[in-house]
DNA sequence: AATAAATCGTTGACTTTTTCAACTATCCAT
DNA sequence: ATGGATAGTTGAAAAAGTCAACGATTTATT
């Protein structure tokens, strides 16, 4: 296997259509970006058995916030019923753990063991290249200036 | 008295989960910041019998770009089979036609209606709105920058 | 010119993701 | 203590994505 012979990174296509109007719409270029972002994204994290969504949420257990389900699920911009199915599969291969609240024992927090942190930690590192390679158009303080755009649109300025 | 007011449109509950570190990924931004904005934007196609999807097929047809749907799909991230049907359904609709394409005959270049324009005329003020929306945490010229680095990271520095 | 290889749109099968309505257990307000 | 809300879970149904094949056409090779 692996005969990776025509697999050419740099080869645009001749985007003539991006003299459309909709190549003005923050939606779309959200969308084509995240789009191209998210095949380098899960292939890197491919090697960890990880996709988008199960390492955005092991990326949560790994942080000391203590999240709930719920939280996940309105964070992420999931269903509940999504994240159950994530840490389900998270769970069984020893990277997170589910505890029930402290104050509420309905809500269960999630939580990520040795093992989930050291995988984290280097799916965390490929994330990042994969990220750098997305954005390989931008420069270091341009890339700063996206993101911290992004933020301010999601949660203002006090992002 | 005051029973009708469980719609609160700008109540944020209480984000604590932006300080994990996957709020610095660029790859998850773009998927919140998006995720949000379609909310809005489908509720406000709705309105024409549109989504998202077929919104940006009927915005291509619209362009004076002739593009094929093979064209079509690549620039919308899109399997073509998917064009397929999306196209079908906006044909039946009276709102594209399908023309061969002159050079290529296998191609088939994707035009608007005059009744397809109307609609995308309406459909393309709607969706302004949402997105001023979906954006209003940024002022005017922050959506420029940020526009213009989503363009510039997708096509470099010539878009 | 003849043949082979590649491409475009299409179809259909299949998998994955999304959405949504229940249900249990627990919390909260009266 | 009772009723109503909420967290997580389950399962079913709808929507979206993936992929391999096929006919029609174009392009490349001989």
């Amino acid at each position: 296997m692996a005969t990776e012979v025509d697999d050419k990174p740099g080869s645009e296509p001749a985007e003539k259509l991006m003299a459309a109007t909709i190549s003005q719409d923050a939606g779309f270029l959200l969308a084509k970006l995240h789009a191209g972002g998210s095949v380098l994204n899960n292939h890197a994290l491919a090697a960890f058995d990880l996709k988008e969504r199960s390492y955005s949420v092991l990326a949560l257990a790994n942080s000391e916030l203590e999240p709930t389900q719920r939280e996940m699920a309105e964070f992420l911009s999931l269903d509940p019923s999504q994240i159950v199915a994530l840490i389900d599969e998270l769970e069984q291969r020893g990277l997170v753990i589910r505890a029930p609240g402290k104050l509420d024992r309905r809500a269960k927090i999630v939580s990520s063991t040795p093992e989930g942190a050291a995988v984290f930690r280097r799916a965390e590192a490929a994330a990042r290249d994969a990220e750098s390679a997305a954005l390989a158009g931008l420069s270091a303080t341009e890339i700063a200036t996206l993101k911290g755009l992004l933020r301010k649109a999601l949660w203002g300025p006090a992002a």
